[in-house]
DNA sequence: GTCCTCCTTGGCATCGAGTGCCAAGTTAGC
DNA sequence: GCTAACTTGGCACTCGATGCCAAGGAGGAC
């Protein structure tokens, strides 16, 4: 977190990239919008769109795939003996500081009309998934199971349980951060008592 | 399934590219065969290749992303009253007799090393959630929860677990079906009682 | 301020996946 | 054998993404 002159330059017109790109996408969608219209939008090259962006993707979802470590930590700082699916629900929570409540609305409608941004979405999720199985099986007793199944299986449920969730808060309306956490808390709860 | 001459020449090539291509996936890793090297070994042109599959990802799944119905069908057949996750469990079992478990580790393998092959792979597991949330919900208690939340979050976890378990059944050598049965079970025992 | 170094920028060429179009060839039904 | 229906493959093109390179601005040493 540097503070140079480069450092906020690049800020900044990553901001701008992001406004003008999700203006674009909300409007025409994410796949009709081209790349090429984004940088014209944006006035910045399109060679240099590719070093701020790795892909088009990017521009949605920043740098929330390479956060993993942040939700371990936060993962880490809750109570041993608290019940895992609680655990996992606040870690979850400190993503919810990163980002406004509107624009998470609207990438959550984006993401369920393009194939490409549910594909980076699970991609994304896959990651996390693999940053905190660890942890996760550190706390839970598996049994004897294999390495690894136990705290995969318990964390890809967890974000099963909230992409569900997720669905039918956007379907309702969105909006209430708190409503979204009571759903997540329904699916997980139809999961395990069904 | 008509047995015209074309029909018949038609599930032969797709074979002969499969097996080529397959064949050039295992050796040098799916993103880093083209499809013109495909093409080349099968001796088909780019342009027909296309038409036999829509995308490269196809070479490896094949139709197996539409086959949400007949899981659909399979899950029908099950008793009302039969515990959700065995049914599940049986329904996707079918799809087991559609392929060689020699193959079917093959497959396993090509997807854990490719993340265009995982994305395609999970955007497969959401179409067969889309058709069997409604037949799920219906045999559960939603408890009042909201209309598709409970479905779907139902099928992503035994998704999920299935999917952890065939990870954790690779990494332990594959082969056997039943045990891959098993760590699934392993796994949804752990998800539902953690 | 001057010079030198580091980093960014944008243009160009290129690759790989995927698609529309069309002319030529093959199959099916008569 | 003739015609209609369909398949094939070549060409050109779009779009996302990457390597390379020359030009230009930022920042420190002097």
């Amino acid at each position: 977190m540097s503070d140079r002159l480069w450092d906020r330059t690049r800020r900044r017109v990553q901001e701008e990239v992001v406004d003008a790109a999700l203006t674009l996408f909300l409007e025409h969608g994410f796949e009709e919008t081209t790349v090429d219209q984004v940088v014209a939008a944006a006035g910045i090259s399109r060679r240099s769109f590719f070093r701020y962006f790795g892909t088009k993707e990017d521009i949605v979802f920043g740098d929330l795939a390479e956060q993993g470590p942040v939700i371990l930590e936060a993962l880490r700082e809750r109570p041993d003996d608290e019940p895992i699916w609680d655990a996992l629900a606040h870690a979850f929570g400190v993503l919810s500081t990163r980002m406004s409540p509107e624009r998470g609305v609207a990438i959550g409608r984006l993401v369920t009309t393009s194939s490409a941004l549910r594909a980076a979405h699970l991609e994304k999720h896959l990651r996390w998934q693999q940053v905190l199985a660890p942890e996760v099986e550190r706390r839970v007793d598996t049994g004897g199971a294999p390495p690894g199944l136990v705290g995969e299986a318990i964390v890809a449920t967890a974000l099963a349980c909230l992409d569900a969730a997720t669905t039918a808060w956007l379907h309702q309306g969105g909006g209430d951060l708190a409503e979204l956490q009571r759903l997540t808390g329904v699916a997980l709860t139809a999961v395990r008592s069904g």
